[in-house]
DNA sequence: GTGGTCTAGACCACC
DNA sequence: GTGGTCTAGACCACA
């Protein structure tokens, strides 16, 4: 099952949202390769916002590889390939990585403490 | 000593990457409560931006409680106030790790990876 | 200079387009790495359509790497760069390379003749 | 014989694929003018894709001259004929031979490589 | 029914 | 001024 969760109003755009908790789903077997996504209408009326919003979020999706869409019939979850080369995944990592510690740090975090809530961050993905 | 260095063209805005590069640099102590920061119109000139967005990131700076302005004087590391409870930390930490976790998987990298690339992060901010 | 020409009514989207023509005006060199494309606004009042449209080509070309966006700047050409590993660049073009072949055989040209004529096309790109 | 070979999760819809290898099949005289081809129903059951879907392809092959339908016999490959004008070809390819150019070389393909492509591609083709 | 494209127009963030 | 996000709503292509 899949269980998106939006919060409105808040800096984090929806579709970056959306995104985000796809992402994990997938990268957990949540939703097994092959397996459709919600429809992009239905997801929006579940989540009542606008179709596009969704539409978005899945087409970025489909650019990262995450997931393929099927004219017609809908979004799938796609093989696992390897899409970056190492250089480009290293690029796009440290784009992020740098932002996040300064978050961490500035709110009190330690190395080895926000070592310690990655790791709980894993684990609770797994349960979940 | 305190050595910004920003990158033009990426998509993290320029007045945030100060605010990131500042944050760390007074949370890991590089300069010490009471000490001055460089003047708005002197980094403006430094960093070769405009002095508007040197002002912007100071401006929220403050606001964070992380640095203090002297009417006349100039920007100084404020006195460290525990700004946030424990509750509000690890809630704002909870925020920022999700996106972060979930875009570092899909880019390939596992738990042990990620962590060795926070390690690497962390020694680069050392030694700036 | 770039001029952009689009045609409406036809089967190939104008974002599509949009992006073909940008591409190609890149990879020639006739946009110096470092420059800036016309506004999405500009651009959009210029060839008569709506201003998404043109966001949605340039963010194409940012995710394929080939421009970058500067947050209240305005979008640039980005140093060329190898994003995607050997296996996904192979299998991007045999993506399009199948109906490409279709198509040119089934007009009539034959290996040889259709070789010919990327060479003309090549030389037309080199010219303009 | 006539192996088509369908592939779902790209974006090319299922019906362009069968339209395109049935074209470049006949157009290389891998099925003689005259030669029956799969019923709909026998190729829908064959390749486990809906009847409709073949037949939508027969109706643009049979439109574009390629085929033709006996009523209560089947399809069959037409007789050849010379349906575009020598300039109708050439403005025909060209209308294509500029995005699959430009998405080449943006992939990273320079001229020499892509006409290596383009060969070992036919190769396939015959062998097929 | 599904996704894909495009428009018109709004509001926000950044420089 | 620039780009970024989101909405509402239309029309087309595909299975």
């Amino acid at each position: 099952m899949l269980n998106i969760q939006i919060t409105t109003g808040g800096k984090i755009p929806i579709y970056r949202q959306i995104i985000d908790q796809m992402r994990s789903s997938i990268a957990l077997g949540k939703i097994a390769v092959g397996e459709p996504l919600p429809s992009v209408r239905g997801l929006a009326t579940e989540l009542v916002i606008n179709p596009n919003t969704i539409a978005k979020a899945y087409a970025v999706l489909v650019n990262d590889g995450v997931i393929e869409s099927q004219q017609g019939r809908g979004y799938f979850v796609a093989k696992r390939r390897e899409i970056f080369t190492k250089r480009e995944r290293q690029r796009r990592l440290e784009e992020v990585i740098g932002p996040f510690v300064a978050e961490a740090v500035t709110l009190g975090f330690d190395q080895q403490q926000l070592i310690g809530e990655i790791k709980k961050h894993f684990q609770r993905l797994a349960k979940s």
